[in-house]
This record gives C-alpha cells, sequence and structure tokens, in this order.
DNA sequence: ACTGTTATTGTCATAAATACAATAACAGAT
DNA sequence: ATCTGTTATTGTATTTATGACAATAACAGT
C-alpha cells in the first residue's frame, strides 16, 4: 500500500487532503420517502441544502464518525437504525476549497422527529425523494450523486434482504410493511401475494395475542409481527418480493 | 460536510491524514480462485503479502487511482476488466506509521499471467484464495479483511449480473462460464440446467458457426458464446443461477 | 342490520427450478 | 470401422413459486 520508494512516512510529503463523512438518512413520512438534509450556513454553496456530515476526527474510526454525525445532526443514537457504508467520492474538484475525500453511509430509520436546526447546520429539515429526483433541489457538491447512489442502493437492498422493517416500528402490520415496499418502489403490491410471501419467511416472528391498535378507521384489525435485527440485515435467498416494475428511468448502471 | 466553525480552509488544521487505494484483483488459475498479492519489502510488515495500491495523486479521481496502480502492479489495462470499487476502511490504527485510509477496489480479470515483480513492490504473485481463507496467508495491515470482503461481494455479485464472463475470454462455451460458477462458490452446478438458464438469457449471444477449439481430450465440441460488456456488469431480474449451499461457513455478515 | 374498509385465506393457471434420463458429437484405442 | 470414454445438449416429470383475483373475516360507523 504505501509506496517502497517512501520508507520514512512524512506526513507533509502528501498533497493535503481532507477525509468526511456524509449520511443519507432515509424516513418515511406521510407515506413518502424522504431524506435528511441540512441548510448550509456559508459558502460554498451557503444556501444550499446538503448532507449531514463531518470531519472524520483523528482516532476515529469510520462507521464511527458516521454515526456520531448522525447523532450530533439529527440527535438519533445509531443502534437504533440501520447504518451502512455506501461508497467513497473523491473526485478532485468536488470541493473547491481543498481536496476532500468523503465516505458516504447510508441510513434508514423508523420514524424521525422533526429535526431541530442544531450543531453544526443552521437548518435542518427532510426533504421528499422525489422532489429531489425531479431535480426540484438544488444540493451542494457532489451530494445530488450520493443521494442518487444511495437510493439505488436502497432499493435494490429492499428486494432480498428484510431492511423495509427499519422504517416500521418494532411491531409491525404486514400492511405497513407492504407500504414501505409501495413508498421507496413507486409501485403497488397485492396485498394476498405479500401476505403470503410475509408469512412464508420464516424470519418474520408472529406477536402472539397483539392486534394493530393504532387509529384505524375500519376494516378488520390485523395481527402484529415482529423480525431480529439482525434478520432483517441478511440477504435471503429469495427475494422478500419481486421488484415490479418502477414507473420511470431506474436503468441499470 | 465541512464544519461550519471553520469557514476559512486550511490544511493545517486538520489532522494528517493519507489516502491510498488498494486493490483485490481476482482471476481464475488452474480452476482455482487466485487474488493478486505483492510481497513487502520494507517495514512494517516486511516481507508479508499486501494487496497491491498505493496513494491517491493530487487531482486524480479515486477511480482513475485504482486504474492507474492496477497497471503499474499488473500491467493490465483497466478496459480489460471489471473494476468496482468495494468500500472504505479507515481504522485508526490499520497502518502503524500515521492515519491511513484506504479505498479498498476489486477487479475481474479473465487471464492474468504471471505478474512479473516491478513497480514499486519487490515481488508480486497470484495466490490462492482458499488458501487466505483457511488463514493459510498472512497479510499485511487489515488487507485480510478487505480480501475476505472482496471474495464476498464476487461471490454475491455472481448470482444477479453476468459477471462471472469476465472471468472468460471473450467468446466462451457455456462449460467454461459454468466453472467459473462452480470454482467460485465452491459447489456443483447441474450442467443441463444451467444450460438451459444461459440460452434463456438474452443476453448472451450465441456465436454463429464457432466450435470450441481449445485442446479437449474427447468430448463432444460446444458452441461458443458471448456477451457485451454492459450486459455482464448489469443486474438481473432472475438469477443468473440460483446460488447452491456453499460448503463452509458463508453466514452472512 | 347494513355499508365501507382492511385483513387474510383460497384457487387456479402459469412460469421456474430441480433431479435426472436420453441423445449427440466428438477423440482415441482396438 | 467399431467400441469406449467424455463432454454437450435436449427432454421429461415433479415440485415450487408467482400473479391474478375471488372469497371470507373482522372490525368502525351509521
Amino acid at each position: 500500500m504505501p509506496p517502497g520508494s517512501t520508507p520514512p512516512y512524512n506526513p507533509d510529503d502528501f498533497p493535503p487532503v481532507a477525509v468526511t463523512v456524509d449520511v443519507v438518512v432515509f424516513t418515511i413520512r406521510y407515506d413518502e420517502l424522504h431524506v435528511l438534509l441540512v441548510e448550509r450556513g456559508q459558502e460554498p454553496f451557503k444556501g444550499s441544502w446538503a448532507l449531514p456530515g463531518g470531519f472524520v476526527l483523528e482516532d476515529e474510526d469510520l462507521d464511527a464518525a458516521a454515526a456520531r454525525e448522525l447523532q450530533e445532526e439529527t440527535n438519533v443514537s445509531a443502534d437504533g437504525l440501520y447504518l451502512e457504508q455506501l461508497g467513497s467520492y473523491g473526485t478532485p474538484e468536488r470541493d473547491p476549497r481543498m481536496r476532500v475525500i468523503t465516505v458516504a453511509y447510508w441510513a434508514a430509520c423508523a420514524q424521525l422527529e422533526q429535526p431541530r436546526g442544531g450543531g453544526d447546520a443552521a437548518y435542518s429539515d427532510l426533504v421528499p425523494v422525489a422532489k429531489i429526483e425531479r431535480g426540484g433541489i438544488r444540493l451542494a457538491f457532489d451530494h445530488h450523486r450520493i443521494v442518487r447512489d444511495a437510493v439505488k442502493r436502497l432499493r435494490a437492498k429492499l428486494e432480498y434482504t428484510a431492511l423495509a422493517t427499519t422504517f416500521c416500528p418494532p411491531r409491525f402490520t404486514i400492511s405497513q410493511l407492504r407500504r414501505v415496499y409501495e413508498t421507496i418502489w413507486g409501485a403497488r403490491l397485492d396485498p394476498g401475494n405479500f401476505q403470503r410471501k410475509i408469512r412464508r419467511n420464516p424470519a418474520f416472528k408472529h406477536v402472539p395475542m397483539a392486534r394493530s391498535p393504532s387509529p384505524r378507521r375500519g376494516g378488520r384489525p390485523a395481527s402484529l409481527w415482529s423480525i431480529p435485527r439482525e434478520s432483517a440485515v441478511d440477504a435471503y435467498r429469495s427475494p422478500m418480493v419481486r421488484r415490479p416494475v418502477l414507473p420511470d428511468d431506474e436503468a441499470e448502471e
């Protein structure tokens, strides 16, 4: 890894580079996929939306840095959600000030309360992914690309994992879960077939006597289900649900 | 991304960190999956095997850095193979000399000629992955983990893409392709069913009159097939081949 | 009791996958 | 030329999963 031609390691020998982490936090609000963004308070891109993130501290692991930034910016503990590394972005000109390489993460969160503008960010808010995809929002740096990659990864991961459950409360109904798929894929799934698919999957545990409580406007009460966090992350042999044809582009990259 | 509390960007403000790229180059030799390693010529880990890689240059994109290092260390042009980012590794103590964050890549290559010890590496060679997995080889830094992650990604990607073809010559027989799966998954696939699966996939093009030439010791000559590089990278709706149960561990992480 | 709504179970036709048998097309030996 | 061994390719039957959609269950509200 280090070149053999540079035996003694002298930090000054290397071009200055900063390493940051950025996090794409997904949550579902009002039956719509949202992502958490902060409004930049200074140049460059002052006034633009950007992903929450920041510098990796000395002696700090990358995952830890992502969890910390997430905690600082959204006040959400990292054990309450799924956090995964997405990839690194290091195009030389991505930050006009200096060489910055960012390690991007993405997270899925069940219920993100309305974020309060705190920490470094002047203001933060949840923004509908659809709005970003349709170009309705200008993002700082190359964050548009990062969000796009994260959405793609999220959609793909729903297919062979039970990650959709991380958007649900600990105990959920099958319909709630189905709505997560429908929301993220932008498609309609047959309730009967979906039910069968989930029930056949041994990772899902039936919660004994429980019935769906929530405010409901009629209809048969649903039984509640849960899934151990580990199972949610695992990849399954057979797809959780066959991915329906998506409306728009979504051509494989 | 950059903290709002540090308006003017001064490189000296940040802890010194180096960014490198490491590449896990896979190839199949003697019906066995191999990975390209170099022998380190100096401390730390002098004499240990390590992944080829090196520093990201100023004004150099990450992908370009990986391609360049690959070219330098293996003399293989990056357009002749599949190269994909694997992830970043930045545990604080992974390099005893200073903070080094590496962006790992992995590559699949059809026919890697015996590497010549050149460039930075004192000596380089192809090592069987099985030997590494069974702990038979000590790797420098956290390269053992990187290789393990790369192998996992490779195995997973075979399932829903035609990436296995990148281990084959431009024109290949279905049996050659099957042997790639069998080698990488360490399992046996039914020749008849495999044949049907491939022929049903419209991405595979039948080469008109061609028959398998190669040195063969008898048996019916096979027809040749090809696939456009783009199709090989695409993810398919239905799995190329259902992944058989692997012999050993392979528990999802 | 009736209406509207959501949950859940069934049914049936179709598409795939698996196991495995059968045939085809060679090389090499006799 | 025939026989043997080997690999390629095609078939077949059984099992399983899927998609469409019908039918029933269990509520809330009127």
